[in-house]
DNA sequence: GACCAGGCACATC
DNA sequence: GATGTGCATGGT
């Protein structure tokens, strides 16, 4: 079977699998960007409840959160773990945003993809999946986003191998499908769902999993 | 109590 | 350029 229909085929048995995941749980593009650093190698449970400290808190917003001072920010943020890295990261895009597009992110997102890419990934604190996260579930632009479970699970079923770069296992996807936000979208999320419900490091041969074989 | 979770930057060899 | 380490909370 080709690499193609191979990507193809076990996106068609997530998706009949598990259904349409509704991502990015987040309802601006403030805190989807948000979350995207909050996630930073972090589970979704403790990310929601920092997201929530910060609502009730009222600062979900650039503006707010670019006046926060550093510490309280790390304060509100503590369940998410790593809350002094995490607020200096935010603190480090916010200034960006600021600096660049007078903190708006619809301006920030006129910008052509590779260039604003690009722009993202020199900010400090925010690597490739962090940067495509933002671009894709913020953004709308298509562009694949890699993660652990991605590598774990399709190294596993050697469509690339283990020591792969973000940037071929991104290519895998890419060119095997149609460049599509909202396949890219749903793909991403069907994958994280399928690793945090079958194939976590600890369940390494999972008898029953939907994409098996 | 150990292990894990939707990374990333930086130090050291 | 590869490999190791710090960052930290909350759930299983």
């Amino acid at each position: 079977m080709s690499t193609k229909s191979n990507v193809e085929d076990i996106y068609q048995k997530l998706f009949h699998h598990f259904g349409p995941q509704h991502w990015w749980p987040g309802e601006t593009q403030c805190e989807v960007i948000v979350g995207a650093i909050l996630t930073q190698n972090t589970n979704w449970q403790n990310v929601s409840k920092a997201i929530d400290n910060l609502k009730k808190a009222k600062v979900l917003t650039p503006e707010k959160l670019y006046s926060l001072p550093q510490e309280k920010l790390a304060k509100l943020i503590r369940p998410s773990g790593y809350f002094n890295i995490k607020a200096k990261r935010l603190k480090t895009f916010l200034d960006f945003l600021f600096k660049h597009y007078q903190g708006k992110l619809e301006k920030m997102f006129k910008r052509p993809l590779e260039e604003l890419r690009q722009e993202i990934l020199s900010v400090k604190g925010i690597g490739p999946e962090t940067a495509d996260s933002i671009l894709l579930y913020a953004g709308g632009f298509p562009i694949f986003v890699v993660d652990a479970y991605t590598k774990r699970i399709f190294s596993r079923k050697k469509l690339f191998d283990e020591d792969a770069d973000y940037h071929k296992m991104q290519e895998i996807f890419m060119q095997n499908l149609k460049k599509e936000v909202k396949l890219y979208n749903e793909y991403h999320a069907l994958i994280v769902r399928l690793g945090k419900d079958f194939c976590k490091k600890t369940n390494p041969q999972c008898e029953v999993c939907p994409i098996r074989k």
